[in-house]
DNA sequence: GTAACTGCAAAACTTTTGCAACCAG
DNA sequence: CTGGTTGCAAAAGTTTTGCAGTTAC
């Protein structure tokens, strides 16, 4: 398991100290997790996607510990959850403020960064409570 | 259509033409429906809240009734479908333009006019689609 | 070693579907 | 009547759980 291979070890470093640090034991599946979703351009993903991901590479994967992970990714601040409409949930690799636009058409997320997404005025907070979060989400369809 | 004024017959009357004009046929278990629902203040409901007030009330309806109803009143605009994070399905009987505050530790739903829930700059839609909705959602917590 | 993690399968849920019976028009 | 609706139960799909075996440290 532990073959000293110099091609990417570096790179293997990183996403172990990216799990340890977050404070999973960087296994071999969250291994294999992490390197898919945070390899490359920020995901919107899906339990399906991670599983079908997870079945091209070698590393097996179960269901069960598709969900374990993604919720522990998600526990952990590595990954935000996200509900769109009625679908089903997403998980974004980009956990920084930002906004998203959903294409109903291809029923994706894109990213919006949230300078170009903010609300006209400060809004008014119940007493007691505070504002943990602001989603918006802008959805477009087929233009007609 | 004939919304005739009559004291009792009335509001019963009402709801009957709601659904007839949504195209939908005004049976018992939907007019059950509609009436818990449109009576009183604005809801922010769900599958589980709808059937223990269909159990509350006398007429009897099945649980996949419950999701048949629900589903065809938002097909028909009755309603508007909303997913707040991971949690389940609410179903909004103020289908207006508006936004929402979402209490995280009561897991509940507060409407917020759309004018005080405005985005400060006009969108950039990507071409060939068009903006069909803005949905903001303020999640609060508890302030510490 | 041992505590954490995974795989597997079963359980717990949620939502949809098929069809006989029912009811509004 | 007659076709849309409902109730029921079963199916389909999703997410969680329990536990034996495995793995990281």
């Amino acid at each position: 398991m532990n073959a000293r291979s110099k091609k990417r070890g570096d790179k293997r470093e990183a996403f172990v100290a990216l799990l340890h640090t977050a404070g999973l034991r960087p296994t071999q599946q969250r291994l294999a997790l992490a390197k898919w979703l945070f390899s490359g351009c920020p995901k919107h993903t899906t339990v399906a996607e991670a599983r079908a991901a997870a079945r091209k590479s070698h590393t097996h994967v179960s269901l069960a510990t598709i969900y374990n992970m993604l919720n522990d990714f998600s526990r952990v601040g590595l990954l935000r959850p996200i509900a769109i409409g009625g679908e089903h949930l997403f998980f974004d690799t980009n956990t920084d403020n930002h906004q998203h636009l959903f294409d109903e058409e291809k029923r994706c997320l894109t990213d919006i960064p949230a300078a170009l997404a903010r609300l006209a005025r400060e809004p008014r907070i119940p007493a007691g409570k505070r504002l943990t979060r602001v989603d918006i989400v802008l959805h477009v369809g087929v233009d007609k």
